[in-house]
DNA sequence: TTATATATTTAAGTTTCTTATATATTGCAA
DNA sequence: TTGCAATATATAAGAAACTTAAATATATAA
């Protein structure tokens, strides 16, 4: 399980990124996606989850659906067209970020400490 | 500049890996160093800076020297032992997490989407 | 019938960071 | 010689993001 301080400010990231790659899909089972893709060393709270599912509603980044199978309610969240492209910048943004995290982490020999 | 969303959490893990690479530092000279390393796209702020520095020396990670050069105050910070094994730590869960992220964003076409 | 898994919600609290402000010296340019 | 940029540190107030905890309800396997 990975320190959730640098897991701080990605969970929005992870949520678009992953509707991007594998269509529409309900809170519950983004969590256990994420579990599985990170083998296990990612964990969404439900907390954190919902409350940012429905900000990213409000923002019109996402759009749901209801299902409901047998009595149990299932609300579906989908990109919307702003949404494509908000995940096209997050995406940007975190290779980014990966990149100057490996530049202070491994740092070229080719760089000047003076 | 990197959305300092992401940022959140990693600030520590920065501070510490620097202080590793280079040897003891002033907290000026570390928001200098880091512009640098990252190209502009990671700017510490002193409002974050400084309370992170005073924390990790109340957890006895770091130890100060001050120096007054000309009249000016420089505080240099260095790791302790301690200190020492708690970058390998967070260096360690630093590539951990990277790793996770990246499993996300870019899946690997062999785990099955079942 | 009881525990586990599925499924969502939200309030209260903590941590972490941003923004703003304060202080003080040095050095360069106008 | 005045004024501005750079150097150098400090901290309070507030915002944002997350954790923890508690609530609700159904399905299913033991």
């Amino acid at each position: 399980m990975i320190s959730s301080d640098l897991l701080k400010g990605s969970l929005k990231t992870i949520v678009l990124k992953l509707l991007q790659e594998e269509g529409p899909m309900h809170g519950y089972a983004i969590t256990q996606r994420v579990e599985e893709l990170t083998q296990g060393k990612i964990k969404l709270t439900y907390g954190a989850l919902y409350p940012i599912l429905h900000k990213l509603e409000n923002e019109n980044i996402l759009v749901t659906t209801t299902e409901i199978r047998s009595n149990r309610t299932r609300i579906y969240y989908a990109l919307t067209p702003k949404g494509d492209s908000v995940v096209v910048e997050k995406i940007r943004e975190l290779n980014e970020f990966i990149e100057s995290m490996q530049q202070i982490v491994t740092p070229k020999t080719g760089l000047s400490h003076a």
